[in-house]
DNA sequence: CAACCAACATACAGTCTGCATGTAGATCGA
DNA sequence: TCGATCTACATGCAGACTGTATGTTGGTTG
């Protein structure tokens, strides 16, 4: 029963060695890309040797998919954090899409989560753990702005999928030089094409 | 001068060593991915050793730019092919997104061009490899079809980025066993959304 | 025909991944 | 409480891969 500093039950061993690994993963993931990064390097990052790693991971794509995991939470979290609750359903997606393209900001989140994420761990791994995070609000804006018939119904699964690719290759394209603006009134011009009533003709007009 | 089929020049030597190699390499990385091949494994299927590769490229990734290259202008020609030339602008849109799309489904070139290829070389590397093939005539089509005041007037550049992703994200959601016509329908959706004139409203409805 | 150069082939160094084996500390049953 | 067992590691090893350096053969050139 001695309390020493020393002692420390297995679970909180556990917690700990896992999180230094991902943290130090995610740093150096973000900084260089998955294929630049070897597990040596990670584990000294980390402080431990690399039989914790293959302890605690199968293997380095496991150690990266929940690295991936974390990161989409969090831009996730810096959404929902960013919208207000009570808009109506298009102010709600743009607002998202802004939150969306404020957090993509985060050095390396491009790469990690657009370029490795899908190319290491495949679209389909992808597509689930955007579906548990990030694009399930998406949707379900979508739906709701279908519901309230201010949005042209269309397939929910696709429309999500298409609108996700499109504000992802935003992120990517702001990140490499392009203008924040003429992506933000791409975006906004494509959301608004799908309003069954053209609202947006009735809207004061977009600057340039 | 002997003519003897031993006897080759320096450039035919070349030409027919680097068109194997990118060969061997094609089939290899579209049946697998890029990270699961080895070069053993290329020069192997090439009849080649690595010796000869490395005269030729200066790695495995510049190998690797000579695949997707030529797997996009072959993406591209079968665009263009499939394409008849007088269309309105609208048309030409969905004509060229319908053959993207059948392209796209030979087999591992979704991989390839969209997952392996941006996380390889880069997304700015990928831009100037589409904008040299494939996204250059969506570009051409979109500039035209705002011209003709069949579309809302919107940056070139961003529109064109934006649109491709969602056509590259159809692609490999179809793959995945997605339905190709929520897709379609949804990438018509979109493009039509971009009219002024709501045109879509006074066209027979869609189906479904 | 001699010198040179391009097109390879071979050998090697360094690094990485995953696993197998060994060990210390934590947990558990009697 | 005390051995038995299991978890959480550390260490060492095998196989594979990448890129380069060096050697060799055949083509090219003056």
């Amino acid at each position: 029963m001695q309390q020493d500093s020393t002692r420390r039950s297995n679970r909180d061993r556990t917690e700990a060695t896992r999180a230094q690994l991902i943290a130090a993963a995610r740093k150096l993931f973000t900084e260089k890309s998955y294929a630049e990064t070897g597990t040596p390097e990670i584990v000294t990052a980390a402080g431990v040797t690399r039989g914790a790693l293959y302890h605690h991971f199968a293997d380095k794509q496991t150690l990266f998919a929940a690295v991936v995991e974390r990161e989409a939470a969090a831009v996730a979290e810096e959404i929902e954090r960013a919208s207000p609750p009570s808009l109506d359903a298009r102010d709600a997606l743009i607002a998202g899409s802004d939150a969306y393209l404020a957090a993509m900001r985060a050095p390396g989140r491009t790469r990690l989560l657009l370029l490795d994420g899908p190319a290491v761990l495949g679209r389909a791994a992808m597509d689930a753990i955007d579906n548990r995070h990030g694009s399930r609000s998406l949707r379900e804006g979508l739906i709701a702005a279908m519901r309230s018939n201010t949005m042209t119904r269309l397939p929910a699964e696709a429309l999500t999928a298409l609108l996700a690719a499109a504000f992802d290759r935003a992120a990517l394209a702001i990140e490499a030089g392009g203008s924040a603006e003429d992506y933000r009134a791409v975006l906004i011009a494509l959301i608004d094409g799908l309003s069954p009533t053209r609202l947006q003709a009735l809207r004061p007009a977009r600057t340039r």
